[in-house]
RNA sequence: GGUGCGGUAGCUCAGUCGGUAGAGCAAAGGACUGAAAAUCCUUGUGUCGGCGGUUCGAUCCCGCCCCACACCA
């Protein structure tokens, strides 16, 4: 018997990647595992373009609306539910579909993560309000004297790199860099991968068309009920960090609509970065039909 | 109509005591294994408003013109 097959679709926000895993997973009367770092948080709406209710209602989507913002989700987290859900859909259809935006995410579950034992809370917490308090200088200074091999090889300007080695570090008692093996893993399915793409200023058309939507359907209202969190990792997003600034009267709202369309084109530019260099990807139009 | 102030990169502006110019933002390219819609790296793109004059040489000085803004009439 073949294996069974993942059909991953990729693609820069806005190209319409949605609406073509429906299509494709309504044909092989499949579910959908959204692979979106934003779309799964229940709290978040208007300013993460979700899939719509109806389109939520035919066919079963994972990873959407599945955490709050309080939960602590990353690559690894996903890594793991992806899998056990692909398992739980393989019982039920040859066929599985993914659909995101999210990179690491989507590496993390085709080729998995090295093992890196989970660092001790208190001592990430430790570290970020250190960091705030006393600048990069002094991250530098303490990666350089704790773990030297990273600081030679790592990205000495990056704080959040730097933080995750040094917590790894005085978490672990180990360097990050003995834990990076790079190994792929073997996963028990097939996986193909397609990548929509338009060209580059119909893109930009369609964001800028959906970020005045948003506004529409009422993103203002939506961040403002979120300004307790702000300072949630996953509130660091386009379309609510330039909102929090309108909100501060920093800027006026045409002004932070107008850097929400910037930002939203500079992810975008981010995501084509990363899904062009992966070899695996098979390039389409957003309406061409997607066969196997 | 007069006076003043300005016209330099896509935008906001700096600058050159005369030797063809540089910042921020935007943009382009890239990296990225537990924050990834995050974070980080690289790159300056130009008839210096137009036409004349002075000068070895003008974006800079002078004249005229055009445009914008402010004030006066």
């Amino acid at each position: 018997m073949q294996q069974p097959t993942i059909i991953i679709i990729v693609g820069p926000t806005a190209v319409g990647k949605t609406a073509a895993a429906i299509r494709l997973a309504q044909n092989k009367r499949t579910s959908i595992i959204s692979a979106d770092s934003r779309q799964c948080y229940r709290e978040l709406n208007i300013g993460v373009a979700k899939p719509a209710r109806a389109e939520l209602d035919a066919v079963h989507h994972y990873f959407i609306n599945s955490h709050s913002i309080r939960d602590e989700v990353n690559a690894a987290v996903f890594e793991e539910l992806a899998l056990n859900w692909t398992a739980e859909i393989f019982r039920q259809s040859p066929d599985a579909v993914m659909v995101g935006g999210t990179g690491l995410y989507i590496k993390a579950f085709t080729d998995g993560l090295d093992e890196i034992p989970a660092v001790n809370p208190a001592i990430r917490k430790q570290l970020q309000v250190q960091y705030q308090l006393n600048g990069i200088g002094w991250l530098q200074q303490e990666v350089q004297l704790h773990d030297p091999a990273f600081f030679e090889s790592g990205e000495r300007q990056n704080p959040q790199r730097l933080l995750r080695a040094l917590e790894v570090r005085l978490s672990t008692g180990r360097s990050i860099v003995g834990f990076r093996k790079g190994a792929i893993r073997q996963r028990p399915f097939r996986i193909r991968k397609i990548g929509l793409d338009l060209p580059k200023e119909e893109l930009h058309r369609r964001i800028h068309t959906r970020v005045d939507h948003m506004i529409e359907q009422g993103l203002v209202e939506e961040v403002k009920g979120l300004l307790p969190y702000r300072n949630h990792n996953a509130l660091q997003t386009v379309g609510y960090k330039e909102i929090f600034e309108y909100l501060d009267g920093l800027c006026s709202l045409d002004e932070a609509i107008a850097d929400i369309k910037t930002n939203t084109r500079r992810y975008a530019k981010r995501q084509l970065t990363w899904f062009r260099k992966d070899p695996d990807v098979r390039w389409l139009h957003p309406d061409d039909p997607i066969v196997y």
